[in-house]
DNA sequence: CGATGCCCCTGAGAGC
DNA sequence: TGCTCTCAGGGGCATC
């Protein structure tokens, strides 16, 4: 599901709801998604006012007034559905696939969480595979809660320099494709963007990752930084059932080079046709004529 | 420590 | 129509 910039779509269409706004109530209708829910975790809450809503890597953190912060990831199918009070007590179909409409407030089956602002807005978290989890950080430093704290460097920011990624691939003898996957390197990238910048560095998923020295890095650290903004300005990348907080659709897809394109040619150079492979029971979509 | 496979869960789409 | 199989943007855990 969503990488890091559909995450950050989502948390700038959710921050205007919910920035500077107070929690009148938060209702959880299953005890757990992908972890369980904190005890206490609606009591905990109501009331509370959220000062503001920030991303690390792919994770959403809505800090309240009285220092407790709300770690939320989305998992594969996560999703908000920001509902404004004005609006009708059904939601918008077009934005979730086939969900039925069940109960008298107007939410289905995979609707998980609703929070409702004093302003009267609802904002209700659906996820029908439940790989998503919701929980909360009552540390002094939030660095130190175990979700945090492995994480590796933010994608964005100042630290992915060539050097420190060349530090941190070295002496690993896995892809570089599972490397770049993994969150305690590189925080943020999932595979579909993998894909992408790989293929814009012209590197191979597949090379080892300690064979990966500065000037590969710098191609490495290039690539990344344009992919990831270049699909947040499109508002990130919508497939299958994904949407943004307010319903509207992300473009981003259509910008991929290889990510779903098997058998297409190499839109570079055409020196080839892209291939899937599969690894590490995913897929990787690349072209062995120019990526080495 | 590092790398791999399997598992969590639901639904869509392909093929028979 | 209905069954079975594969696949899906994530990540944790057991195992070697």
């Amino acid at each position: 599901m969503p990488e890091l910039p559909e995450v950050e779509t989502v948390r700038r269409g959710l921050a205007p709801h919910l920035e500077g706004q107070r929690l009148a109530k938060v209702t959880l209708r299953r005890p757990d998604l992908r972890i369980p829910f904190p005890p206490d975790f609606e009591k905990r809450l109501a009331g509370r006012r959220i000062e503001r809503l920030d991303r690390r890597a792919k994770y959403l953190l809505a800090h309240c007034d009285d220092g407790a912060v709300v770690i939320m990831h989305l998992g594969m199918s996560g999703r908000f559905t920001v509902i404004p009070s004005e609006a009708a007590p059904t939601r918008l179909a077009s934005f979730v696939h086939e969900a039925p409409l069940a109960g008298p407030d107007g939410t289905g089956p995979h609707d998980h969480v609703i929070f409702e602002t004093d302003a009267g807005t609802r904002i209700v978290y659906t996820d029908h595979r439940r790989f998503g989890l919701m929980t909360l950080s009552e540390e002094a430093d939030l660095e130190e809660h175990r979700l945090m704290s492995g994480l590796g460097l933010e994608p964005l920011g100042e630290g992915l320099t060539p050097e420190a990624l060349v530090e941190r691939l070295k002496g690993r003898r896995t892809p570089l494709k599972a490397a770049l996957l993994d969150q305690r390197i590189v925080a943020g990238l999932g595979n579909i963007y993998v894909c992408e910048v790989l293929y814009r560095a012209k590197l191979s998923p597949r090379r080892s990752s300690h064979t990966v020295g500065l000037a590969r890095a710098q191609a490495l650290v290039a690539a990344i930084r344009s992919v990831l903004t270049a699909a947040i300005e499109a508002g990130g990348s919508t497939l299958r059932d994904y949407a943004h907080a307010d319903g509207a659709l992300g473009y981003f897809q259509h910008a991929f080079k290889v990510y779903g394109r098997e058998g297409e040619p190499c839109p570079d150079r055409g020196c080839g046709s892209v291939e899937r492979i599969v690894q590490a029971n995913r897929s990787t979509f690349f072209c062995p004529g120019c990526q080495r």
